[in-house]
DNA sequence: AAGTGGACCTGCTAGC
DNA sequence: TGCTAGCAGGTCCACT
């Protein structure tokens, strides 16, 4: 589900809340991704620092080490004075003297770890192949244009791997290469510099409008306030398959790549 | 090295 | 009404 822009919405929510205050206590439920890597009990009495994001981890500093949080498919956070009993979806909380971080993720792809530091294992090497942060200035069609020269795949995939830039998932890697009207099965190798430009600016101001929108909320998302997103209905071409394309008219087309949704229009996006 | 496919897990919806 | 197949915002890993 979250995509950068749900999870900088949930970093903005908690991050700087959160900062001093003191672990009360641990609460570890159902199995995530990875086993937490320490134990509960050594996180108690430690303060908090302030959360920041990599992609789409997120890195909460604690005294000694932190956390690394990864929301998944269907995770999102909570930071809250007062919460409930943990329900059935309720894996990890975070007890505080200021409030409870709760993890609630039904699929259970999200994952809490430990690490020493941000660059010791096994957070460094979770973060080590990610690419770009989108935002960074360095992010531009020169970085894109030569990066993709080596690839031989489709366009969309290579942007979804995060190896050249992090950030977009499955819709704003939709809604980009529509921005951009490039076609999503394009040879990224074959796109020249200007268009990669366009591309490169397209993930940006997708980005940015979906994090002014406060992410998307298909079905579950909510911010660290328990608020739900409004870009889904911003959206042009994700989730609108046989529906008229917003410039053309043309039906939009939902094709599979590597096993992913991909929707576009086939008028507007060229090859 | 880059590309592909499977794996992880649960809930919801469309269709029969 | 009830069952089943298919689909979902991610990404790691093994294999070619």
């Amino acid at each position: 589900m979250p995509e950068l822009p749900e999870v900088e919405v949930t970093r903005r929510t908690f991050g700087a809340r959160i900062r001093g205050a003191r672990v009360a206590a641990v609460r570890v439920g159902k199995p995530l991704r990875w086993p937490l890597g320490c134990s509960a009990q050594s996180l108690v009495g430690q303060t908090v620092g302030e959360a920041s994001r990599r992609g789409k981890y997120l890195w909460l500093p604690l005294e000694h080490g932190g956390l690394l949080l990864h929301l998944g498919m269907s995770g999102s956070l909570r930071f809250d004075a007062h919460v409930a009993p943990p329900g059935p979806h309720d894996h990890f909380d975070l007890v505080t003297d200021r409030g409870t971080l709760r993890l609630t993720d039904p699929r259970r792809f999200g994952a809490v770890v430990f690490a020493a530091a941000i660059d010791a294992e096994p957070a460094a090497r979770l973060l080590a192949g990610l690419g770009l942060e989108p935002f960074d200035p360095a992010f531009d069609g020169a970085h894109l244009h030569a990066a993709l020269r080596r690839r031989h795949g489709a366009i969309k995939p290579a942007l979804l791997a995060g190896d050249i830039v992090v950030g977009a998932g499955n819709i704003y890697a939709c809604e980009a290469l529509f921005a951009a009207r490039i076609d999503p099965r394009a040879r990224a190798s074959s796109l020249s510099r200007p268009r990669c430009a366009k591309l490169a600016a397209a993930v940006r101001e997708t980005l940015a409008r979906a994090l002014a929108a406060g992410g998307s909320t298909l079905r579950d998302f909510r911010d660290a306030h328990g608020m739900a997103g409004a870009f889904q209905h911003e959206a042009r071409v994700y989730g609108r398959a046989g529906q008229p394309c917003v410039v053309c008219a043309t039906p939009i087309r939902r094709i599979v790549q590597g096993q992913r949704a991909t929707y576009f229009c086939p008028r507007c996006q060229r090859r």
